[in-house]
DNA sequence: ATGTTGACAGACAGACCTGTCTTGTTCAAG
DNA sequence: CTTGAACAAGACAGGTCTGTCTGTCAACAT
């Protein structure tokens, strides 16, 4: 399944759901358009009508609430890699499909950039570990699917394709899908040409 | 020259230096190393040793600070990047010489990623014309470059490095140097080789 | 000598932010 | 019916942030 990123948070909460999820939504969806520092509670708490006590109950600190934000957002993250990656018939077209994945994503209506990229940012100097573990399980997911296509020197080339994927969520955040569109599928086809496959 | 990006700016400011100065130097520092937000004006007062009403009376407001802060930044930057790419022999040597340029950046001291990232980061929704100004000027002169070593399609090949340079520059912060080193100098050693020079 | 200019020191206001507490309501299990 | 858990609404405290204001001082030009 290919659902969007973005867009699933971008209407407010069903107010049927309770608290807990209510405040987890909006809070992803603050989170990830306005930032960590910029969104504060108050603002979490009224647009997901909840008192505050109920949001307390539920999480000790704005803290907690952030690091459940970046969980969520991890755990679909990867979950939208999934099913991008999975939809091919082969590992290695499962690959070579990843720069239109990328680029539907980049156009999706509320798209921000990374959000670990963002939270990581924000964080200043003190590191915070969540971006990093989300990062690392990325790249160990991109250097297993290379070795289940059987390229050469697949922790080379996953090392190459991630930072052509770091490079183009950053160029396609500040300047715009176009800006990040060609560049990433060249990298790509060289990336993958260049580790063995048939040249596009 | 190749002075260093973010070491010169390590220690306190000189005391002998006017008002005005003192504070943007300092905001220089605090702003890069923690983040714009996470900056206070109180903070930046009390370590450049400013009284408010001096600083007030430079910069209207922090927004003014910031402005100022990431021209410098600019500045400094591009000035850097001049001296690295300047320093061969020919054109397309300094564009060679850039992957090694970029690794010294990540491996000084006070690195922490892209100052110009970092703010749009912060900057959440409402868009920040400087972060994007400082790309595009990028984007102009890593292709004025290409043009000038002569090579085949230089807006194509130039958007390919911009990329993979801003991939290496976010691959540095979040996972250290050494994740950055190979894939940039490999994606790089591509595309120059597809864009007609000899291969490495 | 006197007025001007720039700077230092710090109080202060108003807004915002996080987190705690109080009060009252709903609803379901015992 | 009673009891207790989850929840809504909102006051409150303590802190921090930006930006304004009042004084004081030293250098300097007229």
């Amino acid at each position: 399944m290919t659902f969007t990123l973005d867009d699933l948070a971008g209407s407010g909460p069903l107010p049927e759901q309770d608290a807990r999820t209510r405040v987890l939504e909006t809070a992803y969806r603050l989170f990830y358009r306005h930032g960590l520092r910029a969104t504060g509670i108050d603002r979490i708490i009224a647009e997901s009508g909840v008192a505050k006590m109920s949001f307390y109950r539920h999480f000790p600190s704005k803290q907690a609430l952030i690091d459940a934000y970046l969980d969520l957002r991890h755990a679909r993250w990867m979950a939208w890699l999934e099913g991008r990656l999975g939809g091919s018939s082969s590992p290695r077209d499962g690959l070579a499909a990843l720069p239109d994945a990328l680029d539907d994503w980049f156009r999706s209506p509320g798209f921000r950039g990374c959000a670990f990229i963002n939270g990581h940012a924000e964080a200043g100097s003190d590191a915070p570990a969540m971006t990093v573990m989300h990062k690392r399980a990325l790249a160990a997911r991109i250097e297993q699917q290379c070795e289940d296509a059987g390229l050469a020197c697949p922790g080379d080339v996953a090392a190459d394709l991630l930072l052509a994927i770091e490079g183009a969520i950053v160029r396609a955040q500040m300047d715009g899908a176009d800006a990040a569109r060609g560049p990433l599928h060249r990298l790509f086809a060289r990336t993958l040409s260049d580790a063995g496959g048939e040249r596009a």
